[in-house]
DNA sequence: TGTACATCAGTGAACGCGCGTTCACTGATGTAC
DNA sequence: TGTACATCAGTGAACGCGCGTTCACTGATGTAC
């Protein structure tokens, strides 16, 4: 693991914990055990580590997503459900620091999201009538919204079970959702 | 409007357009049409106001759900989401700003919020068999996920139908999250 | 084998800045006699 | 009617602080001759 990797594993942390603007490069540092001078050798702005960490986060999501395979528009909207559920799980800090920073932080906009994944994959369903016609944004909202929720209550403490141990019961309201159950 | 009230609409607007850390208690007063110190006559501490701004607005989303009525739960939780699009449709930016402040703020634990509202609701359906049984909690975070996640469509430009409009269709798969469609 | 040099992660001290907050003060307005 | 006083929203200047960032420097390590 290099510097720069472990920098961006302790500012991640540290901004998880305690909100971003209340993280000071010093504090970076001395989780890493450097100093705040020495950080500028790696990143060129605290900003610029930010962009980098929510960029491949968010990167991440979208990747697994556009990733998964199925012949019919239900069978891969189940398996990205199951996906992000176990990407959820196996990186916990990385969920909520994208949580964390989803209201304020911008993104390059021809970049295809997490987001866009879903709503092409309901489209297309729309389109060849496997999935009953209807405002497909407003569906892959709802289908969004299920799966953040769940991991925010996740998250605070609401539920205590695992994302992928509750996939069969996430997966079904999606199911019924967009009218195919 | 007491001066009190033009501080805390202008205070929430800014934090809302730019961020609660970006927005310095010079720039609140600047907005109101005074000078900061002044800010200090009517609210002890920036903290005091940003906590006060959240606790209403939350109490007031929970107050509307807790006074919902209706006979079988299915017809309650119809009128909470519409409730629910209409109180966001009355004032978006305190929606947008309960959306930007409620990873980071906490509250006093004893008060039951809106999360809990609908908790209740689904809990006593399950139990008194006019829902299926499941999870509560869980069916709970989908609910809210649903309402909340379409209202954050809406916020980024995604959708540009007002939640009213989109009611019907939001009740919709809410009842088909609940399994009494 | 020993010496000179290049590389490079990391340091220490300082910078200017804007932040939240305090406090003695002002000046207009209302009230008592 | 005029004077003295209380009230109170608002001001101006200053405070200490921690922030992000810069930059000349250090010291260990590897390499060439």
């Amino acid at each position: 693991m290099t510097t720069r990797d472990r920098i961006k594993a302790e500012a991640m942390r540290l901004f998880v914990e305690h909100g971003i603007d209340a993280v000071s490069v010093r504090d970076i540092a001395a989780a890493v055990g450097m100093k705040a001078s020495n950080l500028y050798a790696h990143f060129p702005a605290k900003a610029a580590l930010i962009q980098e960490l929510f960029a491949e986060g968010y990167q991440a999501y979208a990747s697994v997503l556009a990733e998964t395979g199925g012949q019919t528009c239900i069978e891969r909207l189940d398996a990205m459900v199951r996906r992000i559920c176990a990407l959820h799980d196996a990186d916990i800090t990385r969920f909520r620091f994208l949580l964390l920073t989803q209201h304020g932080t911008t993104l390059p906009r021809d970049t295809p999201g997490p987001v866009d994944e879903v709503q092409t994959l309901i489209t297309q369903g729309m389109t060849s009538g496997e999935i009953p016609a209807g405002d497909a944004v407003l569906v892959t909202a709802m289908l969004v919204g299920v799966v953040i929720e769940a991991a925010t209550f996740r998250l605070y403490g609401r539920l205590d079970r695992d994302m992928v141990a509750m996939a069969d019961e996430i997966v079904a309201a999606c199911r019924r959702i967009v009218g195919r159950n």
